[in-house]
RNA sequence: GCGCAUUUAGCUCAGCUGGUUAGAGCACUUCAUUUACACUGAAGGGGUCGGGGGUUCGAAUCCCUCAAUGCGCACCA
């Protein structure tokens, strides 16, 4: 063994690579073969990133997350496992390449390529991308287990969905039923109602009446849909209209036939809205579809078909228009019929396809449904219900089977979304999914059942049998991810051991999409919950606060940030000063920062290197010889203490936040100043410092390796070439005298009482910093320091080279007390005075306006701490122990003032 | 319209269940240059904690209210 030597240049890109490989070759990502005696698990599934396109920002920081968590779990001792996948994300994937192809010239890909080239074509397209994207997910250090990758449409993920479906089918949870639907006219194919996105646009409002003799105007922004109008709804308790309830009228507004309006009674209908009464078209509206439900006696006329355009039930002059130009024409016939009102320009949301970009039309037709409010045969409750359930009073009311949101609130905006739920449209009319495993005999009408392709109906035996044509909603596989991905439905080892998952973490704002569905999915299938703990995530945003977006061009690519600054500094600006479920800025000022954190680190390591003759592993705490020694232990028992709090609360961000002012302030910053001093005594003090300094490095490069894992590891490396640190046990702090510390508040209470000593040493060191900075003392130049140290006299005399040294003076006398000396720079630290003697070189008026500021501050202190005490309530009513210390405070402020005020005289 | 979140230094954010002379990073000012590290070190300036009211001996922290911003949901007749 001999000594280490770091390159002098931190080069994240050079210095990170091959790393990623030895872990992998380790085996380690795999919990079955992690070292030594694992009790426990701690699973998580990753939300699979669809094969659209590339990693953004927004998975960087999903798998820092991930990755912090897990690899702080397995040094923790438990058996961690991310289990890693890739999404096909069906309609996302196919408007992708149908986009693509359209670029390339092909117009309709879906006419001109047929069902079986198109597939291919997407297959393609999502291969070469899962495979680019898990390049990616390694890139960024995420350490998961590959020997388990899963994607939602391979041969096991099918068979999952598969089954579910079957299950569903067969106790009539999922069926096929007439309702109004969002249809994406440029998609071909129905959304679900989360796969809309909101726009606010202007449009105008039109009023009027179906005719001449009809009692009640009527208000719409889409009057062409009016052609399909069966109804009109009041309130009942509205005095003007209610006597019409029950009552039919015959109009003809220019549809195919005459339409029969008849008046029903609706207490949804706002009496103060508009006109107070509401034109019901049930065909082409989820809400008034639901009062037909209600009211099937008025009938269902449908007036828009898939393509977007006016059908024949609309009337001769209609039939064949687009919608838009049906309205221009219906509101000019209106008006020469004086049947039109008024008109006035309103903004409104419309529904917009989030795949295809299309506004969506209500449309009623044939479609597959999960029914969320029957109940489930033998469980005697619905799938809301389950969902409800689950973060409640716990699956089937079992307290250890409760999930935990992190953070709370968004517990009740899940429950308010279960309860406002409707049941889930699952059939899409695109290619892309897994296709809807049921079959439809056309001798019989029988309707069945089956995975395979099947070749006669099960009933009558015929032949003359297809197979739906339409594929499942992409949340339907997602939704069974954290099961399927352990094997299920078969029985699976991993599937005992590994579900329910530990902790799952995802964007707020798929929470419904994903995480309602994931809990419906398993409490139905498995009988249990999806996972224990979910962490809720806030997105990104750029300087501005704006969202990153490609047409924005605000992007930042992670894989160019890796590129320049490399992964650790990546990982870890994702991380900092972001709190659960809130948004974050992030700009590169924050990559700079953690960069230059790693950098620290690698030099802290270098410096250390350069001293130590034989590097070697430091398996127990060695002996603190000086104070400065105590010190620094009890200031890394405070960070790992709070560090290991932090992360067990998820809290990434205030973890590093500990461990960096640990590492940069305390450690690097004092301590290694302090070692420069001390170890140069003698050789039995340079080897005792030598063993503390690798001790204290090697807990750090252990606290730091899940933020950080390249560099830690690295530096690792250097000293045991044997072992990972990725499996090294996470460091405890220490139990002193007092034991095992509680909370944080008892430790602040020990860093403050049990280490007082070197702490005097620090205020001492600054505040002579300080005298010397305000009075411009150039290095050289003579100054004496006299400190009055009183008590402290013998502690500070040991202590004397450090604080001489640290603050770069030559001469240092150090009395109990004294005549005070004239003309000097002065200050009080506590209660200990310090003279600075400049040898007459003092600005004597700059000297005096500082000490009377400081003064002015005491006094300012001290008067509130008088007012306090003076308050006959403060003194009963607070605890003594309150009392006390607001008298002490007082205390030792009179005697700084004093001490100011002889200081100021004796200018 | 209903709900949620946010509002603390020029900027980005901490500050937990009320007791700190309100903190950090960046930026700023001054100083340091054959130093483990300029991707550095030292010292410093900068805040009546969005406004108003209340509870309390005591409020950045709890309650009410208003405002601004963002986000959901509903409405969109």
């Amino acid at each position: 063994m001999s000594k280490i030597e770091l390159e002098k240049i931190y080069d994240a890109k050079s210095a990170e690579k091959g790393i990623y490989e030895k872990w992998e070759d380790s085996g380690f990502f795999n919990p079955d073969k992690l070292p030594g005696n694992r009790s426990e698990n701690f699973v998580i599934a990753m939300p699979p990133p669809n094969v659209t396109g590339i990693l953004h920002l927004g998975h960087a920081y999903e798998n820092a997350l991930m990755d912090i968590q897990i690899r702080y779990q397995r040094m923790q001792g438990k058996k961690a496992l991310i289990i890693p996948g890739t999404d096909h994300a069906a309609v996302a994937t196919q408007a992708r390449v149908e986009d693509n192809l359209k670029k390339e010239g092909i117009k309709n890909p879906r006419q001109e390529l047929g069902r079986e080239k198109l597939l291919e074509k997407i297959r393609e397209f999502a291969e070469s991308h899962k495979a680019i994207m898990i390049g990616q997910i390694k890139k960024l250090g995420t350490s998961c287990d590959w020997s388990r990758l899963a994607y939602t449409f391979d041969e096991p993920r099918s068979k999952a969905v598969n089954e579910l479906f079957r299950m569903m089918f067969a106790d009539g949870l999922i069926y096929r039923g007439y309702r109004v639907v969002n249809w994406s006219v440029k998609g071909q194919s129905t959304c679900s109602d989360d796969e809309l996105e909101y726009e606010t646009r202007k449009t105008i409002v039109y009023t009027f009446k179906y005719s001449d003799n009809f009692p009640i105007p009527i208000a719409t922004t889409r009057p062409e849909t009016k052609l399909g109008d069966t109804a009109v709804a009041v309130n009942p308790d509205d005095e003007r209209y209610a006597h019409f309830i029950g009552q039919k009228f015959t109009v003809d507004i220019g549809a195919a036939n005459p339409l029969t309006i008849t008046i029903i009674g609706d207490k949804n209908v706002d009496i103060n809205y508009g006109t107070g009464a509401v034109g019901v078209t049930p065909a082409h509206s989820q809400i008034d579809f639901e009062m037909y439900q209600k009211n099937k006696e008025i009938g269902i006329i449908p007036v828009i078909g898939k393509d977007g355009k006016m059908l024949a039930a609309a009337g001769k002059d209609y039939e064949g228009l687009t919608t838009l130009e049906a309205r221009e024409k219906f509101v000019a016939w209106l008006k020469e019929h004086n049947l039109h009102i008024s008109e006035e320009e309103i903004e409104h949301n419309i529904g917009k396809s989030d795949r295809f970009k299309d506004v969506v039309e209500a449309l009623p037709m044939e479609q597959w449904f999960v029914d969320v409010n029957k109940e489930i045969p033998g469980r005697g409750k619905s799938l809301k219900d389950l969902m409800r359930e689950a973060v409640t009073i716990g699956h089937n009311g079992d307290k250890h089977k409760i999930i935990d949101i992190t953070p709370e609130r968004f517990h009740d905006t899940y429950l308010s979304w279960i309860d406002n739920l409707r049941d889930w449209c699952i059939s899409r009319q695109i290619w892309w999914g897994h296709r809807i495993p049921v079959w439809y005999c056309d001798e019989c009408n029988e309707i069945f059942y089956s995975a395979e392709k099947h070749e006669a109906c099960p009933k009558c035996q015929g032949h003359n049998i297809r197979q739906d044509e339409d594929t499942l909603d992409t949340w339907f596989s997602s939704g069974a991810w954290t099961f399927s991905t352990l094997g299920w439905p078969d029985k699976t080892e991993d599937l005992k051991k590994f579900h329910p998952t530990t902790w799952m973490q995802m964007g707020y704002e798929i929470l419904f999409f994903w995480m309602a569905r994931m809990i419906l999915m398993s409490t139905y299938a498995l009988d249990d919950i999806p996972f224990k703990n979910v962490y809720i995530h806030g997105i990104l945003r750029d300087k501005n606060g704006k969202k990153f977006s490609k047409s924005l061009g605000n992007g930042l690519d992670p894989l160019e940030v890796i590129e320049k600054y490399g992964t650790d500094a990546i990982r870890l600006s994702l991380i900092k000063g972001v709190s659960a479920g809130n948004d974050s800025r992030y700009y590169e000022e924050k990559i700079e920062g953690s960069r230059n954190f790693v950098n620290k680190l690698w030099n802290i390591s270098r410096f250390i290197f350069s001293s130590i003759e034989n590097p070697t592993i430091i398996a127990a705490r060695p002996e603190a010889k000086t104070e400065a020694d105590k010190w620094i232990f009890n200031q890394l028992d405070f960070a790992i203490f709070n560090a290991t709090q932090s992360l067990e609360k998820s809290d990434f961000s205030a973890a590093a936040e500990f461990l960096n002012d640990f590492t940069w302030n305390d450690f690097a910053d004092w301590y290694l100043e302090v070692c420069k001093v001390e170890s140069q005594k003698s050789k039995v003090d340079s080897d005792s410092k030598d063993e503390i300094l690798q001790y204290i490095l090697q807990q750090i490069l252990k606290l730091w390796h899940p933020f950080i894992p390249y560099v830690t590891e690295l530096i690792w490396s250097k000293i045991d070439q044997k072992n990972l640190l990725m499996i090294e046990a996470w460091p405890k702090a220490e139990e002193n005298k007092h034991g095992i510390v509680e909370n944080i508040k008892d430790l602040l209470h020990l860093a403050k009482t049990d280490v007082v000593d070197f702490s005097l040493v620090k205020e001492v060191v600054a505040s002579l910093r300080n005298l010397r900075a305000e009075n411009k003392v150039e290095a050289g130049v003579f100054a004496r320091v006299i400190i009055f140290a009183g008590s402290k006299l013998t502690f500070l005399q040991s202590q004397k080279e450090i604080i001489m040294k640290l603050s770069r003076l030559e001469k240092l006398d150090l009395m109990e007390s004294g005549e005070k000396p004239k003309g000097c720079a002065a200050n009080i630290v506590s209660g200990l005075e310090i003279y600075l003697d400049l040898a007459g070189l003092i600005d004597i008026e700059a000297e005096k306006k500082r000490l009377t500021k400081e003064i002015a501050e005491v006094d300012q202190y001290i008067k509130g701490i008088e007012m306090k005490l003076a308050n006959e309530e403060f003194v009963s009513n607070a605890p003594a122990a309150v009392v006390a210390k607001e008298k002490e405070k007082l205390a030792e402020a009179s005697g700084r003032k004093h001490k100011l005020n002889e200081q100021i005289s004796s200018l």
